[in-house]
DNA sequence: CTCAAAACAGGATGATTATCCTGTTTATAA
DNA sequence: TTATAAACAGGATAATCATCCTGTTTTGAG
């Protein structure tokens, strides 16, 4: 250290600023692709501060998922769809938000909790139910909010649980492509799809429903 | 090497062995915790044919991903939806199939694509266009079924690509809280999602109808 | 048969990495 | 003030890993 030079303990600033920067690298780099020395000098933290702090690089990441990974499920799904008038509009106000502002940034990288979940499930059993409770969350939380449309009269008789499942996997598998091609416009396709599920009557009526409608003539 | 004992070149062989390993590994641990040395000792190949015909890490992921990931997807996606009486009875057939086999085999390792998608789409610009052209094919097999069947007169006015796109994101996600769950039950929760979209009306009509409902009182 | 190239063996190497360890400084409770 | 633990510094270390290199064996063309 240079001389002179006074130091000032800050064990929350500290611990903050390291989560900050694994959060932003784990999801640009994956796990295994970040040292803990490129982190070190990210974050401008030294060895021994990030050892008291987080002991190894498995506490790490466990920290980043059960703190930050799951408050962005929370932050960008779970509390604007529980705010919005009904599940459906929430469900579609995210997808235009995320493609938005993927959009607007130019570049895609994915859902944090898709990309760690993908690294790490099969790694470590810890990580595994750290993730697996998040997605449990962030479906529930649909799924709860389907239940209240209903209740309120503003919701067909969907299957809640369906509803949300399919509405995760969707995004999910969208941001995925999303990534890949580096192109947010397949979020707009998908978020169409589940919309029309969204819509659609429920399952006993439709089956029964298509068997009249008369063949469409197509082209 | 043992006295006396003769040596077979067999290069495709060995390539094809290093291969096998190489798609196996992978598609557990990953490609960063995926050693080389690991992948030698399991293929029983030394180091000096690995490199002989995988001279870096990247081109045996690059050889993974183009022959073995793109093989993948055709035999479980493509062919079966292509050789289906319809897109929507393909589609459904394969997310049972899967289904089925991955609760008798009692784990989940994740969609082989979706795995390497999320860990290398980032890293390297040749592994992201590489796993981005598989999605494509995959989404432009389905998208090509559901407009023969249109064709057929079979099928409803709903728009293939999205069709395809929903499918595809449906079934990567359903796979990634799969594995995260370690339950295949999710994927048969997705699969009803996504076959209620393809029995609902087209859009157009859709959308106008909307517009006709009250709005839902919340709370 | 000859010989050049391909196929393979196996160890060397340098770089990277997570963890640990020994100190030093700062804060806090008594 | 003093004692004790927490907070931080910074280097050591041992293991791992991808790549490279030198040498040997096999194969096939001419």
């Amino acid at each position: 250290m240079a001389i002179g030079k006074k130091r000032t303990n800050n064990p929350d600033g500290m611990r903050r600023r390291v989560l900050d920067v694994a959060e932003d690298t784990f999801q640009a780099r994956g796990y295994h692709a970040s040292s803990l020395g490129d982190l070190m000098a990210a974050a401008g933290v030294t060895g021994g501060a990030l050892h008291h702090h987080f002991p190894t690089k498995k506490a790490l990441a466990l920290a980043v998922i059960e703190e930050r990974v799951a408050a962005a499920v929370r932050e960008t799904w779970i509390d604007p769809v529980l705010a919005a008038p009904s599940a459906r509009e929430g469900v579609r106000a995210v997808f235009e938000a995320v493609a938005e502002e993927l959009e607007q940034q130019g570049y895609v990288r994915g859902c944090p909790l898709n990309n760690l979940a993908h690294e790490l499930s099969l790694a470590d059993d810890e990580f595994r139910l750290a993730l697996a409770r998040i997605f449990a969350d962030w479906r529930r939380a649909i799924a709860d909010k389907i239940r209240a449309d209903q209740l309120g009269g503003g919701e067909s008789a969907i299957d809640p649980e369906r509803y949300a499942a399919l509405t995760v996997a969707a995004y999910s598998g969208a941001m995925s492509m999303a990534k890949t091609s580096q192109d947010a416009g397949v979020l707009r396709e998908c978020l169409k799809g589940v919309e029309s599920f969204a819509l659609s009557p429920p399952q006993g009526r439709l089956k029964r429903r298509r068997r009249v409608l008369p063949r469409p003539k197509v082209r």
